[in-house]
DNA sequence: AATGAATGAGATTTCATTCAT
DNA sequence: GATGAATGAAATCTCATTCAT
């Protein structure tokens, strides 16, 4: 058997335990799981994290923090309020495809206190983020007069459904690009 | 100690298990928590459930019955269709705040496969239901020309969306009015 | 509903009782499957034994009693031993046959103890019977000159034999006839 | 904490729990019993098999074979079939003392299925070698001419009585000796 | 650093027995 | 007499965590 350094198997601690979690939720996956597909022994993955709880918590704070970047950088170098809304959207969808029920199972489960402050603030700095867009498109006529919270909010719900929809349903995923044409030009026909 | 009917016992057990199971995920979810809260003895469940799994299948089925048979009756007495799409989307939240956590909580754990089939031909019986609305929308000149199959999904993504923000971050729960709103009309101004 | 007379239920359950038992062993069987097959309440069962132990032991001591009679009757009216002898293996057999499992499952379970005393006193009460018989045989010149002790040993183990092959492998039951055609050949003296 | 190797404490487990449902019968022993006697925690015993099923049907496999091994030697080694015979008997009523309560006890219970299949194999096989040595001894004159079929069954009840006789009531078990010489004087054939 | 046997607490489940009706 | 809902004790089973090696 071929020695790992410390620092692979805490990697691989953490990618199982990312995978298992999101298999089976916080309280269906047991430890053993993780260190089987870790492959590590189960006393191994206590030699890195105090207990579950803690690994968990680790996770979501690496996933969150991880796209919080992605998304702040993604801000910082587009100017136009339209393309950042259509880019927001489709890394959102593209992050959420690839940690789609992990985000989804650490939503729920522990009556809603597990990393909840975490969560929290994660959230609203991405509404800020996405209202300050929505303003300037409003500011420069791109966008109708609406309120930019409310909009802010119905498009983070939007992204929220396609998580949701990727694991509840994923035989009929909406396609993003048909998603952001109807979030800009709506269903009514205003031809007519 | 007070004696129910069967009835009510069994009554009870289903309501506080859809509470327990909505707080904690099934996995989370003890019997005895449901049985606590139902005052019962943990036993007592058994003589109405044959286990854990049964007793969530059933929620899980009497559930998406009465969602379906209330969209069901909804659409049999509209015939506008723009009509029809705000009262589905305006259904569904309102259906999806009483139950929120519970619709929740069971669209994941367990690996996926919990219920999956049951889950699966609800969701196909409600695609096809817009999918009809759209189409007449379309054909009527009421909506604009798009794939109905795509507008379908945004739109059941989005009251996923709802369901989740209801559970994820409460604080931020989008206006019914605000999102049909922009789902009519879009976030583009078409004026300019 | 037909009500049934105090008699019928008990019989009914003691019928049932003795099925159930037999199915499944002592630890096995449930005063429910016993209830149910009576078509009885399960209360019900205690109005007429105290328990399970008392249900339980009631049979054995019957069934056991029963057979006594039935061979002491036997020797009773038959003076011939080798007739003797043929008659009690083939009713033996008989009555296994009936009664076959729950004489099994009585035999072993709940620490060797369960109405040990009552059984005890009943192999004894047969033992006697048969030994007598064959030292009449030997008396008289008809069967071969043995240890009546040993040969009655012998006889019974035969006996428990085809019990158990019942149970254990009913496929291969042996045949009555050819099984007293191979011990008398054995027993009865033809040098005379 | 004396610690044990693996194989210790697996090893240790088997003994006990073929101890256990020896005296107690599947359903009256319990994994407590078990656990207490092989000095483990219950929890334990759930390391080295999935569940109670798993580990009396381990058990059931195990002796089974052991005996079958054991009788095929010594087939294989003895060309009489006198011998054969008498050895087989012997064989089988050592074993059978050593293994008694279990092997009986695994007779039944449980609906008659548990583990049948390997059962009825066992017993074919037992059945075919007896046969095979009846045969031999009908064709060199040694025994009389008989249904060897019918006489393997007789034989095969006997052992059966025996080992039911040990646990039934072992204060009148009867010599393989004496058994045997019942059994030949019925079966060789005096006229040569 | 790593293992994996072992534990103990707690989960699910079963069932003899009781008791209000 | 009879019911069957309900209990409580005990069974089976699971699993996070520990610890000797």
């Amino acid at each position: 058997m071929n020695r790992r350094s410390s620092k692979e198997s805490r990697q691989s601690i953490i990618d199982s335990a990312l995978k298992i979690f999101s298999l089976h939720g916080y309280a269906g996956a047991t430890m053993r799981m993780i260190a089987e597909d870790a492959g590590i022994s189960v006393g191994g993955i206590y030699l890195y994290f105090k207990n579950k709880d803690e690994l968990c918590l680790f996770l979501i704070k690496e996933k969150l923090d991880e796209f919080s970047k992605e998304a702040e950088d993604l801000f910082k170098n587009i100017d136009n309020p339209l393309d950042a809304i259509l880019n927001y959207i489709n890394t959102s969808i593209k992050y959420a495809k690839k940690n789609r029920e992990f985000i989804i199972t650490q939503s729920r489960e522990q009556g809603f206190t597990f990393g909840i402050e975490i969560k929290k603030e994660f959230f609203n700095r991405q509404k800020a983020l996405i209202m300050e867009i929505i303003q300037k498109g409003i500011d420069r006529g791109i966008f109708v007069k609406c309120n930019p919270e409310e909009a802010t909010k119905v498009i983070m719900g939007i992204i929220r459904g396609f998580i949701l929809s990727v694991v509840v349903d994923p035989d009929n995923l909406f396609d993003p690009d048909e998603c952001c044409r109807l979030i800009l030009y709506g269903l009514l026909n205003r031809d007519k």
